[in-house]
DNA sequence: TCCTCTAGTGAAATATTTTTTCATAACTTA
DNA sequence: TAAGTTATGAAAAAATATTTCACTAGAGGA
């Protein structure tokens, strides 16, 4: 069973009888129910035989019940775990440490699940066929920035990276059609990332905006949205923890070019490693 | 049940009789073999009866022994998912991000494994306690370097971050016996680097390392190493994956930092947002 | 020392839950 | 319409989990 087993339920729905319907659609609306129900509290619920949720289970490919139930609670996440954990004042630094990382999971978890297919897949396109790619961020996110042009300059594009405010701007002006604009902006509504969008745009450059909101005007204005997700703590801005969503969605973006670029990528990549010998590479 | 069972099981384990403890190593060192197992099959594989395996469930707060299967069950990832899988030549967009954003989950799962509680709150004590604090990182760690300057920064502690490798060992060279200096390095080999500890060693200040090699002079020549994890994939560098790791390392520390300084950090925090409002803060 | 008392344990009894079997109904198709 | 097929539930059987009870060993007290 690779495929999760929701998604082996959907599959199969088709074919699967009316009564059977009924138990997939109370499975697939309630799994949680599940995990914590005997096989007759749920035909009971639906009015069906015992036996018959049991057919279901082996119809879609489980041993029995009890697999499918072991399947589910592996598949979703507990309650206690989907809830962010708060940070507790007694919390002691092993258990805000697990915390903060089991926030970083769920968010690189949730910006997956929101990824749209078609805006990845556009967004690769367009950084494929770039002559030069700049990234903007600010604030926050210029790290985000940095780390993605430290990234895709091994993919043998031309890459940039400002952190200047000004020189961002200096450089926007200079994009031309066959460019593309990455900017990097956690609410979408900062002043100066704004600022360089609608200068590419003017310039004819292909705009690509990370961010996590999607109805701001940075989502509005670029030719593709890419949405990162996070949520705020006590101890932490929703900005800071979507860092790694946006990390991680650069890292998707260049394993992608890399991949569908290899050839040209390889050769850039040892020329790098040629001219820093010496000093250690990372 | 609001912290993982396996955890739960461990920070019980002392208070457990001798079969019992038996029972508690055997389902932490195989969790994923007693999620398929019947209560019956664990008592006759330890040599005890199926009523001391029962108890041993109930003890460690579950209702029963099914019900920790199902919670085992949450907890563990199915196998299927743990394997990282390699990215393929004709894998399409969605399918290459997928594995980048399951990799880097598992680096940050593998990450927190490999966190020493000792060490962690070594660090977060040093920090709490500097007066400054410098962070430090070549090439792709400046990026991390950068990140941790923009969190720290929110501390109310002095914190500081330089680029350039020269500027590094000029601040490397300043400091003293209150200041702690954060040094991150993937492979904890960089030349740079290595002159940076040495700098701040022979100053008095404190070094935290962070570092994915246990054995690297970096690490043993720091007062702290926290370590990262990553694995290597044909389309992406150790070195990249581990960037996630350390992010959320310096996350962890931030956090911890915070909570503990709580009332400094909200002067410093209204501090900066008064100074940058305006321009959208994040 | 001897006698409780207690905690820990396993075997067996019981209860619960799952799985199988079988009979029947409903629906197809020739 | 008759034979075959599929879907279903009821009940039996099997598997599994839980409870009870009796025994043991060790701790502490008279």
């Amino acid at each position: 069973m690779s495929t999760s087993c929701l998604q082996t339920i959907r599959s199969n729905y088709a074919r699967l009888s009316d009564k059977e319907k009924i138990i997939a659609k109370y499975i697939i609306n309630h799994p949680q129910t599940i995990i914590h129900s005997t096989i007759n509290e749920v035909a009971e619920k639906l009015n069906v035989a015992d036996a018959t949720v049991f057919r279901f289970c082996k119809r879609v490919g489980f041993k029995g019940y009890q697999a499918m139930k072991i399947a589910l609670a592996s598949e979703i996440m507990t309650p206690a775990q989907q809830i962010l954990e708060e940070i507790k004042e007694d919390d002691n630094e092993r258990i805000v440490a697990e915390k903060i990382f089991k926030s970083n999971i769920k968010t690189l978890e949730y910006t997956l699940q929101v990824l749209d297919e078609a805006s990845l897949n556009k967004a690769v396109q367009l950084l494929l066929h770039a002559s030069r790619i700049h990234f903007y961020g600010t604030g926050g996110s210029a790290v985000i920035a940095m780390d993605a042009y430290h990234k895709f300059i091994r993919t043998g594009i031309q890459s940039f990276a400002f952190i200047d405010s000004h020189f961002q701007l200096m450089s926007a002006s200079q994009l031309t059609g066959k460019d593309v604009a990455v900017i990097i902006s956690h609410s979408g509504t900062n002043k100066d990332t704004l600022n360089i969008l609608n200068t590419a745009n003017e310039n004819g450059a292909h705009t690509i905006a990370i961010t996590s909101y999607p109805k701001s005007y940075l989502s509005n204005h670029a030719d593709v949205t890419l949405l990162t997700s996070s949520e705020e703590t006590e101890y932490r801005s929703e900005a800071l923890a979507s860092r790694i969503g946006q990390l991680s969605l650069i890292d998707a973006l260049y394993a992608n070019v890399m991949m569908r670029n290899k050839k040209d990528s390889e050769q850039a990549l040892n020329k790098i490693r040629t001219t820093i010998s010496g000093t250690r590479m990372e």
